[in-house]
DNA sequence: CAAATTATTTAGAATGATTATAATAAATTT
DNA sequence: AAATTTATTATAATCATTCTAAATAATTTG
């Protein structure tokens, strides 16, 4: 555990949310100001690998990071673009029983209008 | 429906499997010599949008297109890699069930191993 | 605790997938 | 067939991410 690791999570731990490295990084810089991408990335897929954190990804897009290491599902807002959590219950027990697999890990993306949006044109 | 993107549907359909871009490039290139990167991007990026093709995307490596547009899941096996189909009935309903939701699409990635290296190691 | 080993960070260049631009060619409309 | 739109080519550019080598910091060992 590095200054460099404390300071990427303690930035994690206090904006809730799904981060770019990009954001980690301007947020990191301001607590650490000499830190540089490279360290950023390592240790975001070092804090992956060992499912400190978990990896969400989207064609054409960088690469997000979410803090909450428990397994659970996505919604990206068909309109405003954010990444919104939703849980789903016992859904890799479901999987399993449904397709007689040993399932390691999964990820569920579901596109749909979120909350917010959906209440911001009624 | 250019005789480019002509070649890279026939491609597809006579190549079944799940597809980089430069893939389809390499084999398109086979039958349609002057054909150029760009072209294959052009026109993935405009089937994916008609729903004509799916894409799938895996952090740290290149999209994938599958031929078949009907919404199904995919299986990456956690050890030779491959992109595997699976279908589960009726998923999208369930997810709406579950989730009191309007779900326009979805991507189910799970992570296990296939059929193919189970067997292989029995 | 000092020395030695190992892991991490830094700085900067490199890579690789994908997109942008501008010019040309093909397809479609009038 | 001329005019307009759309797609393709050639090439350069972009952007996220990784690699390399050197420096620094952390950890282990004597």
């Amino acid at each position: 555990m590095t200054k460099q690791r404390a300071a990427i999570l303690k930035v994690m731990a206090e904006n809730d949310g799904h981060f770019t490295a990009e954001e980690i990084f301007t947020k990191t810089k301001a607590v650490y100001p000499g830190i540089v991408r490279a360290t950023i990335y390592n240790n975001l897929n070092a804090l992956a690998q060992e499912n400190q954190i978990r990896r969400i990804c989207q064609s054409g897009q960088p690469d997000r990071f979410d803090r909450n290491p428990i397994p659970h599902e996505h919604i990206i807002c068909t309109q405003c673009g954010e990444v919104v959590d939703v849980w789903i219950k016992d859904f890799k027990h479901k999987l399993q029983k449904e397709l007689h697999l040993d399932v390691d890990d999964y990820e569920l993306v579901i596109h749909c209008k979120c909350e917010k949006c959906k209440e911001s044109i009624a």
